[in-house]
DNA sequence: GCTAATACAATTGTGCGCAAGTAAATTGTG
DNA sequence: CACAATTTACTTGCGCACAATTGTATTAGC
């Protein structure tokens, strides 16, 4: 193979858009940790609480699919929060299915100590509001156009 | 609490920048999945396979660096692309402690299968040239910010 | 040259994350 | 009504991902 063949250029780490948005989103979470330990809250379990901290209550399944998680991963997640007593869950009385999620007194009190956290993962991450808002706008399309294809 | 009291908009999932992120990159790495089941790769074994089709041997320690992994993360992953024969796993001569990682021929042999790989999910994101530039500048950007944090 | 400090890698433990398979409740169809 | 299809959730198995700990090789300080 020739030295000047190009053609496997696009195969090439600093090439790829997917790997920087990859680790992004790894340090990220990595960045959240520390404050996120101080609530005993893993970023997984911090995104269900948001979604309860805005909701009060919420079905298992709409969980699942504003949080674009399965199952396999959400019921042990939901079982450490209920454990931890941030959450109930009981099964709703039209349709024994379905899965509630309550949000409880215990829960409620750690929004007043997440308040401080987006605003210091904002710093680390260094970008201005415009810079932000364009972040925001692409990772969501992309997001939509995903899910369509499948 | 007032009903008009916004203070806690900042903590709704719809006002986060870091969702979209993690979710898009979850979702990313779920596309990629069907194309690399039949290389025999995950996604992250991919990127390492990245690293040396573009480099053909690499030490453990550089690989961690420019992959954002840790060897918690690295050991397993590398002992089964030994195992499947993908790259092998010495010692460096004149550092006991080091690893060199090697491409081995059947692991060349995936580099042609992989070519058609990028523009797939390029097409699944459905983002024009400019936005994967811009979204490629910002993430990397953020990367960047962050770790100096650390 | 001996010991302390450092660097590199592996191991352990915990928690995602998802595919595949299973089970129970509900809904749809004849 | 009976029974097939669908919906919702759980379970299992595997592979990351990382913090914390441990082990070994090299380097630095004296």
């Amino acid at each position: 193979m020739a030295k000047n063949d190009h053609s496997y250029d696009i195969l090439k780490l600093d090439n790829q858009v997917c790997f920087p948005l990859y680790a992004c989103s790894k340090e990220l979470v990595r960045q959240y940790t520390p404050y996120l330990k101080e609530l005993n809250l893993t970023y997984t379990q911090y995104i269900v609480m948001m979604v309860l901290w805005e909701r009060e209550t919420v079905s298992s399944r709409e969980l699942a699919e504003c949080l674009h998680l399965d199952y396999g991963t959400l019921t042990p997640v939901l079982k450490r929060l209920d454990q931890a007593g941030y959450l109930t869950r009981e099964r709703a009385e039209n349709d024994e299915r379905q899965l509630t999620l309550t949000l409880t007194e215990t829960g409620r009190e750690l929004k007043d100590k997440a308040k401080a956290i987006p605003e210091a993962i904002a710093k680390c991450m260094g970008l201005t509001m415009e810079e932000f808002g364009v972040l925001y706008t692409l990772t969501y399309k992309a997001l939509k156009n995903m899910e369509e294809k499948q």
